[in-house]
RNA sequence: GGGCAAGUAGCCAAGUGGCCAACGGCAACAGACUGUAAAUCUGUCCUCUUCGGAGUUCGGUGGUUCGAAUCCAUCCUUGCCCA
């Protein structure tokens, strides 16, 4: 199966160039995609291009991995109603330096061969181009015109209105494209759909400056099925750092994944053959209460992304917390609790701890803001403390209550667990 | 530089002198139901609270008034039109 029909089935394909899949099938090409350096570590949103990379690579081409330090300075307009606010150089550079590192997690950048990876920034062509230089060798050869026509920019326009540092964003990674392909015969750009825009740009200047013929493709945005966005939690973004998301969280993600978003994942986010995401599906549908998709998906992509350690310690840790929900905590042996990976842990002394209201804990302890919250959650029926709910936010905690004499469990609404630990 | 319009909570958006911590929607969080789904229903959703309340808001600053998100002045920001 050639790479773009691999995709196809994967649902990973919406917009691609006439002539892409020839291209592909005629020569070893060199393809590119583009990372936006807006924070220091990526998310699972930036799954999606590693991925496409990785297809890539495994088709026997050559992946390129584009970081935007030049153009992480301007702003891509798209999908933004308002105007960006500009990173700070050293930010921008710090970010650099974490997306760089994770990448060379999943690409193997080592050997000279003809496939092996590349990572490239965009900023160590940009700094040579002085303005003047810009203006007539590139900016010459797009009329504004073509350059208002794009949807992202139209929909500014009338909207907001848009500067022309945002405006001018198109024509710079366009130019990324041209310069990789002149420098570096790369042939291929692809990315998100929002993308579109943009890639379209860079072929066109490259038929124009050069006459030479650019391919490109896009790959759907990833979206909830009740359409909300991907990749959010209660918590705020899942990145890949295991520092920022935890292991245990990373694989709780994609285990809560909907039935419908399972079945679309499943094929995004692993490298599954399609006959076993077939089979996978179909007793999936067969009993969806088992969620044998979910846990195959957080399976593959836990493992990949972190390793197949961290993984088995996720299950685990989901195991203990989530089976047998009604045995009371304190079944649990110390080892049990202590090997808990991935629970938000705290440690609190003693004497802060003794005698003191279970409202009041939970605010010193940093599991919830204030003392109103606690009290209004506890009166909902969403907390339990060793599994067993409580009612009375003026509770009284006592050495009695712990486990082992050092452990408080706390449970907050049905998923959200904390380990507080008495020292 | 001239004319016009707009700026309200995370977002959208009502409110145009007291009944306003401010209608409604989205998003978010929690509960019930379930399968740690989805859909649905319920609650919370400026901050703090001993749940009785208390404090700080409606672009900024000053002013009028017993009382202002609402009126006036001025400044800032944004959009549209003209130069």
């Amino acid at each position: 199966m050639n790479l773009i029909k691999e995709l196809t089935w994967r649902g990973m394909v919406q917009d691609i160039m006439p002539g892409t899949e020839e291209q592909l099938q005629n020569e070893v090409t060199t393809g590119y995609v583009g990372f936006d350096p807006t924070a220091d570590s990526l998310h699972i949103g930036s799954l999606v291009p590693i991925i496409l990379l990785m297809h890539l690579q495994k088709a026997g081409h050559k992946p390129v991995a584009l970081v935007g330090g030049a153009t992480g300075m301007i702003g891509d307009p798209t999908g933004k109603s308002d105007e960006r606010n500009l990173l700070q150089e050293d930010e921008l550079q710090k970010n650099l330096v974490g997306i760089k590192k994770q990448l060379s997690k999943f690409l193997d950048f080592s050997g000279s061969g003809p496939t092996s990876a590349e990572i490239v920034n965009n900023y160590d062509w940009f700094k040579e181009i002085s303005l003047i230089e810009f203006l007539r060798d590139t900016g010459k050869h797009i009329t504004v015109n073509y350059m208002m026509a794009k949807e992202s920019v139209q929909r500014r326009i009338e909207e907001k209105g848009i500067s022309y540092t945002e405006f001018a964003y198109q024509l710079l990674q366009g130019y990324d494209f041209y310069w990789l392909y002149k420098n570096h015969n790369c042939k291929l750009q692809f990315g998100g759909s929002d993308q579109w825009g943009n890639i379209t740009t860079g072929a066109e200047l490259i038929r124009r400056k050069s006459g030479g013929e650019a391919f490109a493709f896009t790959c759907p945005l990833i979206r909830k099925a009740d359409g909300g966005k991907f990749g959010k939690t209660e918590k705020g973004n899942v990145w890949l750092d295991p520092e920022k998301t935890s292991p245990y969280q990373f694989y709780q993600f994609w285990l809560n994944a909907s039935d419908e978003d399972a079945v679309n994942w499943i094929r995004i986010f692993t490298f599954l053959p399609q006959e076993e995401v077939n089979k996978l599906v179909s007793s999936h549908k067969a009993d969806p209460g088992a969620r044998i998709l979910q846990k195959a998906l957080a399976r593959e992509v836990t493992t990949f992304v972190h390793s197949e350690e961290e993984y088995k310690k996720a299950v685990e840790t989901t195991e203990k917390l989530f089976l047998n929900m009604s045995a009371p905590a304190e079944s649990l042996t110390v080892e049990e609790i202590e090997q808990m990976e991935g629970v938000v842990k705290s440690s609190l002394s003693k004497s802060v701890l003794m005698d003191v209201d279970l409202a009041t804990l939970l605010v010193t302890s940093q599991i919830l803001p204030s003392k109103g919250e606690a009290r209004k959650l506890i009166q909902q029926g969403g907390l339990s403390v060793n599994r067993h709910k409580v009612s009375d936010p003026a509770l009284k905690i006592g050495v009695e209550m712990l486990l082992h004499n050092k452990y408080l469990l706390i449970q907050k609404g049905k998923k959200n667990h904390y380990l507080l630990e008495v020292v």
